[in-house]
DNA sequence: AATATATCGATATTATATTACTGATATTAT
DNA sequence: ATAATATCAGTAATATAATATCGATATATT
């Protein structure tokens, strides 16, 4: 639903996708006093082909695997977390504090993508004030105003559909270049706002198809 | 992450993620008395290509538009809830009560796919036995039991990464067939289970690249 | 030291998804 | 009634992602 994007990247959004699961396992492993690492036996673990892992691995970065020993596992997970902006830190901020932004706002998580959600918004009176996860909430009027002094970069948007354009549009008003929209309507944008949709609606889509393949 | 599954269908992966949000629209239009609707509409609002949508549409049915006029709103809507699985009701359970599982057990929206959570597993004493969203929560330790005697076909992982794997096989004893996860990890798996990662990571992977690539 | 082998990188091929093109057709306007 | 036009369906072309092939090379084995 977002491609047509001018920021789309030489990585294709397939193994952008893939790398925090590399980035997971290749962390197991380094725990495990694992050095180096061959494209075969992610590949095995994952169940991919490993022409795939290796086509992966390359697009991380210009480190070179050693034949018959493969890749320092450190230097891939450096080169991962690089390209994650995992050594970056973003400042984001949330709203709509219900039920699925208070599981986000206690998720400890984000940290390690570099996203550090410092403020929450909601326009239920009894919420504001409160913290969840430690993270205080205000009211949504003054979402741009904040967002605009704190030169904040990324908002999540978790209220309900029918709030979700507004909340948007005070985002973008605010100074927001990146949104992450679980709300499970489109959101109309300038361009160059990068939009990032999780719809559960879109994930349940394939899980019900193929139900219905499987099993009728 | 879930390739090379034998119960692929006709449809591609992309094109049945956009249904969910085509069908939000469509719906939206109907309750404003809109009877039919056309190609071109329908992409300028998800600014994607005509072609694009009218292929999508194409692919959900044998129902054809007429020139000029478009579509026939009911019927899309009523083919894409077909395709989606809507008009089904698949009973399913959840696994891991924390703050994840806990948005879910309180979200409405599954019903309207077609999914219904009828119970809910902990290993924490405190939860077991008490409600969330309406659904009750039981000790993990019964949870391929019970998922055998209901004949429950899908599973939702929401525990902590060290335990997703344990919780899928116990889920797979019990008989379930389709596992839409939520934890940061891989899942071994038979290759007649169908695995539905749903990893947030995954998505902030692509966030946090298009932020690197956008402003640096 | 010579040979075998696992793994690599690079290039080529195939499969899949998107987009473009073309002729047909139903509605609207003249 | 005729012409203009928006939209359609079907087929063709392009772009992208996944996979296969092949020669090179570093380590292990004999």
């Amino acid at each position: 639903m977002d491609k047509n994007n001018p920021y789309a990247s030489l990585i294709s959004v397939q193994a952008l996708q893939r790398m925090p699961y590399y980035l997971e396992y290749l962390k197991k492993l380094k725990n495990g006093g694992v050095e180096t690492v061959s494209a075969p036996v992610i590949a095995k673990h994952f169940k991919l082909k490993e022409i795939q892992v290796r086509k992966d691995f390359a697009a991380v970065s210009t480190i070179k695997g050693k034949p018959r020993a493969g890749f320092v596992t450190d230097e891939l997970i450096y080169n991962m977390e690089e390209l994650l902006g995992c050594h970056n830190v973003n400042k984001a901020v949330l709203a709509g504090a219900g039920s699925l932004g208070g599981a986000l706002l206690s998720y400890g998580g984000f940290a390690a993508y570099g996203i550090d959600i410092i403020a929450a918004f909601d326009i239920r009176e009894d919420l504001i004030g409160k913290e969840i996860g430690g993270k205080k909430i205000f009211h949504a009027d003054s979402l741009s105003e904040i967002c605009g002094k704190l030169k904040i970069r990324i908002g999540i948007i978790t209220v309900p559909a029918e709030q979700a354009q507004t909340v948007c549009d005070r985002m973008i008003a605010g100074g927001i270049q990146a949104i992450w929209n679980f709300a499970p309507r489109h959101l109309n944008t300038p361009d160059n706002i990068l939009v990032q949709n999780e719809n559960m609606a879109s994930s349940l889509a394939l899980l019900s198809n193929h139900l219905i393949e499987k099993l009728g």
